[in-house]
DNA sequence: TTTTTGTGTATTGTATACACTTGAAAAAAA
DNA sequence: TTTTTTTCAAGTGTATACAATACACAAAAA
């Protein structure tokens, strides 16, 4: 994890809870923390030049956000992920995201328009790249256009919580070069749908982009 | 709010954050600490007789969950909830119930069966006794009946937290003594289909039952 | 050898102490 | 009277101290 980096600007003040927070976050996602492995609170603070309070308090957040588990008087972990867990979360992003694109085709603005093109081509452009933390920004960016487009700040909120939760995994998904001709297909036919404004469509696409990502992560054993 | 009941079964350890917790959500689900109202550490604190440190790990919980909302250096409030906030936690209910019932229609048990008859019966009869409390937790209760036969824990959580989101407004809706009729037929409508495995029907049913929840709750204005 | 019992240490749970910020009231100046 | 400045108390942010528990390992008994 390396050391906290305080550099933090003046004027956006942090609570050290929040820093540590998101260190630890960034720390799980990335898998620079495994699953299972113990979070103590005496090294963390060591670690990153805090004492326990501000880390106790990142650990009650990540508790609830759902990436560490707490077992009493022993302290936290990181959240092991099963495969049923990793089903769950997809049956439901199936519909949310369904959702969120039904919502962007009524209520997409000009400007998100825009952005949403831009994220496509980025898409595209990290690709060939090859950059695999790139393509990763740049799809979590194309989604969270589509997102924000819902004009549904607790859809957000949710999708974005649902895919923390497999983050790890989608992220082996997204490298596989055998996969990105489809993810960019997939992509360029909801953005159309989504421009258009033709709702069925834009669910289908939706669905069918959520649907293979779950069949490609299902059949990988690069988990429990 | 009253004191703090320290009466914990020894066998059944429960850290003192968690208990304020609870404490604190069910002050904020019951309307018993308003919306917009300061959530003060040491007054909470000599208040239920603990310390800062768990009343500070409670609220880090509180604010995850959405019920309280951190002012910079300035502390916690109760969340205060927009009529946007409603219409956006409905929007995203519907879809959500929708696919729990749908689920549940393939994977409810014989037992789950049973249990959901049952709290169909106690929700009429609970209407028939006036007690709001009762009545309000005999409709969670066959909620969360189908919640649980839809076999999808991650599906269960998120359901939960919007529910609680509009807890209180849903309460005033199921007070009303002229909307009874109405949520039992709705009630035992959705039972019928998840019975009867009627997929398609019992979402239907499902989405009606939000959709009359949202007309309803909307068209008050014991709110902002 | 196996099981039980003790003992110590590492770690969490809780309380408290200290530092710093903010907001408001009081005092001073215009 | 109005505005500015000063002061101070209330409250959050952070660190540390203390208490209690659980786990591991060793010692003793079977």
């Amino acid at each position: 994890m390396g050391e906290l980096k305080l550099q933090m600007n003046a004027d956006e003040y942090l609570p050290l809870r929040d820093v540590v927070f998101n260190t630890l976050r960034q720390g799980i996602l990335t898998g620079e923390l495994e699953p299972g492995e113990r979070l103590m609170e005496i090294h963390l603070a060591d670690r990153l030049g805090v004492s326990r309070t501000p880390i106790r308090e990142a650990i009650r957040m990540l508790e609830l956000e759902g990436l560490v588990t707490m077992i009493p008087r022993r302290g936290a972990e990181v959240s092991r992920i099963s495969r049923q867990d990793i089903r769950d979360v997809l049956e439901v992003r199936l519909v949310l995201d369904s959702l969120a694109t039904k919502l962007a085709c009524k209520r997409i603005t000009q400007d998100q328009i825009e952005e949403l093109k831009k994220a496509a081509d980025d898409f595209a452009a990290a690709t060939e790249s090859g950059d695999v933390t790139a393509i990763a920004q740049a799809d979590v960016r194309f989604h969270d256009v589509i997102l924000a487009a819902s004009h549904n700040k607790r859809l957000l909120q949710m999708v974005n919580n649902l895919a923390e939760r497999i983050y790890r995994y989608r992220l082996e998904y997204i490298k596989d070069k055998a996969n990105h001709a489809r993810l960019i297909e997939e992509h360029a036919k909801i953005m159309d749908c989504v421009i258009k404004g033709d709702e069925g469509s834009a669910c289908i696409a939706a669905e069918i982009h959520i649907v293979n990502q779950e069949n490609n992560m299902l059949s990988q054993d690069y988990k429990i």
